[in-house]
DNA sequence: ACAAAAGTGTTTTTGTTACACCCATGT
DNA sequence: ACATGGGTGTAACAAAAACACTTTTGT
């Protein structure tokens, strides 16, 4: 029996968080550059575990909306090696981000979506599939939630919305729609911020699941 | 370097047809039954490739509409072995069926999605996540064109939505829908079969397309 | 003449979009 | 008092759903 070609397989994960009004994406430091993190399967470890773990090695972020996105094999796409990457893409609520915005060397760092610089291999290409993938589910689902922290105002989240779709929304029908979706509640509590009148604080009604509409 | 523990990446491919006002799936015969056609992924070979090769090794078809449905890689999910698979989902146009209707031994079959035997490893519920996402896309795509044969009628279009939605339709609302989508075009030719008016023969704008609505 | 499927519009209902002003707080 | 964002309802419009009869063929 011939020697098996080396195949490598791996998952790569694009972990998404709104921060200042911009969708970021969280990178891990390359040889020369930035690439997604993630990394080699081990033998006997689930996909999901393997996304969850590269995770949490390589940034420090941990329980987490994740999600498969798509698995990208063609030949070429590693110039070393036969590399098939199962590609997943994780939701970071905005308030347990570990990584300091201004990244020291070799720490992974938060870089906007609009503004990325050149990735490793195709993860250029997986971040924006992810980016699609995920303002197509704002239609559809709530998972707008997942990047929330866990009390927010209902002009917060109008605010990730706008930025993922990267267009405005008017005020009194997306409050209608998320009201209507019965996906939160009111907290009873008050955020006072600002020279202005305080908003409402709400929280989800079923933290961490993701509910598909109509 | 201890030896590589073995990891055996597969694609696996869900074919379905339209047979007798049914949803069908193409099934390979397996040592003790049945399993979906697929098999390993040769080195430098492209995923999309291997389904496409597998399905013409296996079944015979080729040419037809082919897309990546998931990837499977529980550990325990093959017991004999660390395997992931890649599925894919294939959609057979009416009239290129290549397989009898009653398979001998050794040949792969014709098998209704709701009376599937069993089958191997997770192969059934692959098929049944390919059957939502196939019942899914027919809102907001025009990809039940890609079961039709070249010529057509707007009710054995109509047939195969409500096959594979397990629902009737409104006539005159599916057809408005449909037209307005400017997808499909007559031939100016009749289909008469049957003791009754002769139906409008119709054929795909864009054959091989799948158009997004909206 | 009858059976069988093809073809065709309108009304009702539902959901979506557009739009402007007062409120509560900090400075 | 003023600046800032928070909070609220209604009318117009568009899309989806409900609904029944006439036409053309084969037998």
């Amino acid at each position: 029996m011939p020697p098996r070609a080396p195949l490598a397989l791996t998952t790569d994960v694009v972990p998404f968080a709104i921060r200042a009004e911009r969708l970021e994406v969280l990178l891990a430091r390359h040889s020369t550059g930035w690439r997604l993190p993630g990394g080699p399967i081990e033998p006997g470890e689930d996909l999901d575990a393997a996304a969850r773990r590269y995770l949490m090695e390589q940034t420090g972020l941990r329980d987490v909306y994740l999600e498969q996105l798509y698995t990208f094999g063609q030949p070429d796409r590693d110039p070393g090696q036969r590399a098939v990457a199962v590609a997943y893409y994780a939701l970071v609520p905005a308030g347990s981000l570990p990584v300091d915005a201004a990244p020291a060397v070799d720490r992974p760092g938060w870089v906007g979506v609009d503004a990325l610089p050149a990735l490793a291999l195709d993860h250029g290409e997986i971040v924006a599939l992810a980016h699609r993938r995920l303002a197509a589910k704002l239609a559809y689902s709530t998972i707008a939630l997942q990047l929330m922290p866990e009390r927010f105002t209902l002009s917060e989240l109008q605010a990730v919305h706008e930025t993922i779709l990267g267009e405005p929304l008017d005020k009194r029908n997306f409050r209608k729609r998320i009201l209507a979706l019965d996906c939160i509640e009111m907290t009873g509590e008050m955020a006072r911020r600002g020279g202005h009148r305080p908003a409402r604080l709400y929280r989800a009604k079923r933290p961490g699941q993701v509910d598909f509409i109509k």
